[in-house]
DNA sequence: AACGCACGCAACCGCATTTCT
DNA sequence: TAGAAATGCGGTTGCGTGCGT
């Protein structure tokens, strides 16, 4: 790939500063040879000052490039790869909520960077989610005729500011591990299996948790429908980590991750969305159907369409007056 | 085999926000 | 407290690749 040589170019802030390339920066695709300074300086080092990075690692790229590229490429805790399904449907759900906000939905699903999944909605989900006649934006059926109620509007707008408060908890300690140095870690290319970071913060998704088991028990599955897009998609399987009938708990509270023992857990549990199969198929088959673009194209609101769905919602969820972070 | 097109993704850019002095 | 600097975020770009013709 090479899509520009060596550039010089300086950009003025809104403020004043500098920012971006200086003279003899280099722009473009990262060698090996620079990942392997960025990672041996901050294996070392840890990153401090982006802006003072560069020199002392031997680089010739602004802050801003090496950052970029040590918090969506070098990291040793990025999960790469195809997205699962749970992943995918959370993604979907999130956006929902709240709306383009990428770093906030990345901190709901660990190891996950914000630029990939900005990515994959953008070349992936938003496209399929246009071709069921379903609007990105809005999440609704093109048609316009069917509203969500009031009732879940307003939860719904309620769960965004709470999960953008745990998102801003979340990113706290990152602020704190700026000097932290890693040891033995390896990019990708490098090392294939990943070095064990700490368990991230997994994050409480009650409303969204309330909504999929609300979903689930208002429309009939089609195993057909399911089976047949497993067997067509590009998205590798994995089932819930948290199964359906453990998410809503009768007090409207959720718990902080999975807690049913499974079977056949091929690789360390960091996060709830590693690729965990459960024995128990029906939870499996559940809880994936949403992702089923037969589903969606034979998908027929049910009667009371979806203000049904809000009211159902509303009964078993009631949030508090008002949200306080 | 050659060409064109669509897709996926890494990386850049500019603005906003936060932190520092 | 204000201004400067650093960092974060979201939108966008453009190259490599795979696939169909």
């Amino acid at each position: 790939m090479v899509r520009s040589e060596e550039k010089t170019k300086v950009t003025k802030q809104n403020n004043g500063n500098t920012v971006g390339l200086g003279v003899g920066m280099k722009k473009g695709p990262w060698t090996p040879e620079e990942d392997q300074k960025l990672l041996s300086y901050i294996q070392q080092f840890g990153h401090g000052s982006w802006r003072s990075l560069p020199p002392k690692a031997g680089l010739k790229r602004c802050g801003k490039s090496c950052r970029l590229r040590w918090t969506n490429y070098l990291r040793p805790d990025i999960k790469r790869g195809k997205f699962t399904l749970e992943e995918e449907r959370t993604i979907i759900q999130l956006h929902a909520l709240l709306g383009n906000r990428w770093s906030t939905i990345a901190a709901h699903l660990p190891r996950r960077t914000d630029n990939e999944i900005k990515n994959h909605w953008n070349s992936h989900i938003k496209k399929r989610m246009t071709k069921m006649g379903i609007d990105p934006m809005t999440h609704k059926p093109n048609n316009g005729t069917q509203n969500l109620g009031s009732n879940l509007n307003h939860m719904a707008q309620w769960e965004a500011a709470r999960l953008e408060a745990e998102a801003r908890l979340v990113q706290k300690p990152k602020i704190k591990s700026t000097q932290l140095t890693y040891v033995n870690v390896s990019p990708p290319s490098i090392q294939k299996t990943p070095t064990k970071v700490p368990p991230p913060y997994l994050p409480c998704l009650d409303v969204l948790k309330v909504w999929q088991g609300n979903l689930w028990s208002n429309y009939s599955i089609n195993n057909e429908s399911l089976q047949s897009f497993i067997s067509t998609s590009n998205v590798s399987v994995a089932t819930p980590a948290i199964p359906l009938s453990n998410q809503v708990e009768s007090n409207g509270s959720c718990d902080q991750g999975p807690t049913t023992e499974h079977n056949d857990q091929t690789e360390t549990q960091i996060g709830p969305f590693e690729e965990i199969r459960y024995t128990n198929d029906e939870n499996f088959i559940n809880d994936n159907l949403l992702r089923s673009p037969d589903f969606w194209e034979e998908f027929v609101v049910p009667d009371g369409g979806w203000n049904s769905l809000a009211n159902n919602f509303a009964m078993i969820c009631t949030p508090p007056a008002s949200p306080v972070f």
